[in-house]
DNA sequence: ACAAAAACTAAACAATCGTTTAGTAATATT
DNA sequence: AATATTACTAAACGATTGTTTAGTTTTTGT
């Protein structure tokens, strides 16, 4: 048919995810992706439709490489504490390359919160309920705990992770330590 | 000598800044601010310099704004109580007038987490600063307590805070007073 | 070998960004 | 009342934004 891709899809938004994820969505732009992803940009909108196109590919990109510390939690039958190891592994992908770039989905969703892209907000919505519901089932291994208890420590529990993903960008390996020894204490 | 300003440095330096709060520095155009502050460019530029000396401004403003929330907690005689009392005190704000808008500090923060503006973060730093200082003050009115636990208590509850003021862009006012109790639980 | 199809390069697009400037209107001092 | 000084309006500045387009190169099927 007709000439080969120069590139792989995959690779390259991957490439283009590692930049908006340190820079924010806003600040990110089609010059800077062009010369990260080392692609021309009638390549970039070839591949992806437009920046916001290229956008949810990076974020869908994020959580695909995410997966495993929600695999993790989802398999980890310590209930409270692997709710903790969850939130030690969080950081922990900050803490190797010295990577202070939070998280993505954090990120965006503090840069998105006073805009109205709907499309945006529900790939929010949908990670932090995901989150959410984990959470509640590992909490529920305590038989003693009744449901009111366990949604409320659910809800602490998400807005810390939110907290904590804030924090990692900018404070020193020992606060977060502190901070999440903390969190845990008295659940 | 010469003509009068017509407006207020005071005044619309108060309108920039909650155009500001709302939508974030890079985000909030001199177009906005123009209209939102309701005199010229040039005017904007004959009294603050450019678009960066302007946001300092606001957020000066700002801290002067929300300099009673700081002087209430100071004043206050309670220990943690009184520090629980500035959490509800904080969020308070935001719930007049269906203000979704967080805290310009904490938004400043995480906008310019990855960015090199030396004047910005100091200024951030500063803020943060100043509030560890009132939570370890607080903190050991309690003779109880060592200063290791003291040190420890004070960068969990800046970073709980830090959440807070994200939270209160998107959560419940529900949810958020569920955060602050869990929060003080483990105190 | 030829033709069709897709991928590439590079330049240009209109719109908007922050900032400046030229020209006019208003006021305080002499 | 004349003059000097400042504030105003409005247009334009060059640079950069995201996006598109024209022209060329490469590859595949016939």
């Amino acid at each position: 048919m007709a000439r080969k891709k120069q590139y792989n899809e995959d690779e390259v938004v991957e490439k283009a995810m590692r930049l908006f994820w340190k820079n924010g969505y806003e600040t990110t732009s089609m010059q800077m992706l062009e010369k990260e992803m080392g692609i021309n940009k009638f390549s970039i909108y070839a591949s992806f439709g437009n920046k916001h196109g290229l956008f949810l590919e990076s974020i869908k990109c994020y959580k695909e490489k995410t997966k495993s510390l929600f695999d993790n939690l989802r398999k980890n039958k310590n209930g409270i504490d692997g709710i903790k190891q969850f939130f030690y592994d969080s950081v922990a992908i900050n803490q190797q390359e010295g990577n202070h770039k939070g998280c993505l989905v954090t990120n965006t969703y503090n840069e998105f919160a006073e805009n109205d892209d709907l499309i945006i907000k529900e790939q929010m919505t949908v990670f932090m309920d995901t989150l959410k519901e984990i959470f509640i089932e590992k909490l529920s291994m305590d038989a003693s705990k009744n449901e009111e208890t366990i949604v409320k420590q659910a809800n602490y529990l998400v807005l810390a992770k939110h907290g904590l993903a804030a924090a990692s960008r900018v404070n020193t390996q020992k606060e977060i330590e502190d901070y999440i020894e903390m969190i845990f204490k008295n659940l």
